[in-house]
DNA sequence: ATGGATCTGTTCATATATCAACACAATGAT
DNA sequence: ATCATTGTGTTGATATATGAACAGATCCAT
């Protein structure tokens, strides 16, 4: 991809954010978007339709780069291979605080982060024992993918009071517990 | 000025105060400084004829904002109109640091810095009492100039220990015996 | 010294970003 | 209600940045 769009939408992306953690989605404004990305106006309806399509796609974005991890992690003890995840919502700490705050995001957060754990919980519940038997993988998905978003949640509202190493450890053991 | 001749100028700026922290000018390579900046190679012979050019102009362009803080503060006592100079050097930190730090730096850093501030100090020598009488011009304006800089630049080396505001204090108050 | 590898400075065609201008919609104050 | 203001989305001409390729220079190990 060239180089001049990567800086632009990672402009545009982080301007978002900001603007999102200052005011509300609704009282932000093309023209804010793009004096906060030191931007033009004009070059923002190159990549996006408007400020939701931006949103959406900005969202889209880390949704897919979560789901990569997975892949590229499986095979891997609960513990270690939540250590990724971890890092990556540290890292990106303020697009998540903030879009798990705005009460006035469109298309909930929450939901789609939601679901797109409980897509890569699919097939991680053992089947071998039989402890399982009189659970449904629906009430497990639900139930553990729930569990996982609403740790995240909490931890990143309160601004990360344990390292993610630590976290990791944690809510590895429980997931673990879970399956 | 265009947006895109900014940002390419101001990324391959900082770009080469983060490259001269980390080693000798001589070896860093018009590919690492176009790296660092994410910029393409090309793109930098747009701007400038070498390093050498982007690393003068780098310069130039603290010493012309420098000299254009002198015009607006005049008319302000010492003590008051030094803060802007010292909040800048503050926050040109690795810019100062680096440059006052590395040896291999052509085209001595310090040295035009002492002149542009030589020449910003010429009008401002006390002609109207009669104390400075015995004194000549040159004396006075090598006197003071060479004192700026050195407390700048042992206020830099030593990672800034008081705060501009206090700087400008008690560095007012020298500045003030003198002329 | 020789050859390979890296760096330099330049060129070209192309992609992207910019600015100014436009018509229109939405908002808000009088 | 109306008018001025602000925001939106689009267009066209132009400026800048990009990547790839090139030839020559410099460096370094053999």
């Amino acid at each position: 991809m060239d180089r001049r769009i990567m800086k632009t939408q990672e402009a545009l992306k982080k301007a978002v954010i900001e603007l999102m953690s200052e005011k509300n989605f609704d009282e932000i404004t093309i023209q804010d978007i793009a004096d906060r990305a030191n931007v033009n106006r004009g070059t923002i309806y190159l990549h996006y339709q408007d400020k939701y399509d931006l949103l959406d796609k900005l969202i889209e974005t880390h949704i897919n780069e979560l789901g990569e991890m997975g892949e590229w992690a499986c095979e891997l003890e609960w513990a270690e291979a939540l250590v990724p995840y971890f890092e990556y919502f540290e890292r990106n700490y303020l697009f998540f605080s903030t879009m798990l705050a705005s009460k006035g995001t469109p298309s909930s957060f929450r939901t789609r982060l939601l679901s797109s754990f409980i897509e890569g919980f699919k097939g991680e519940i053992d089947r071998a024992s039989d402890r399982n038997q009189a659970i449904n993988d629906d009430v497990m998905l639900q139930f553990t993918g729930t569990a996982y978003v609403g740790v995240i949640e909490w931890w990143i509202k309160n601004g990360m009071p344990y390292p993610p190493q630590e976290m990791a450890k944690q809510v590895g053991a429980l997931l673990g517990r879970s399956f």
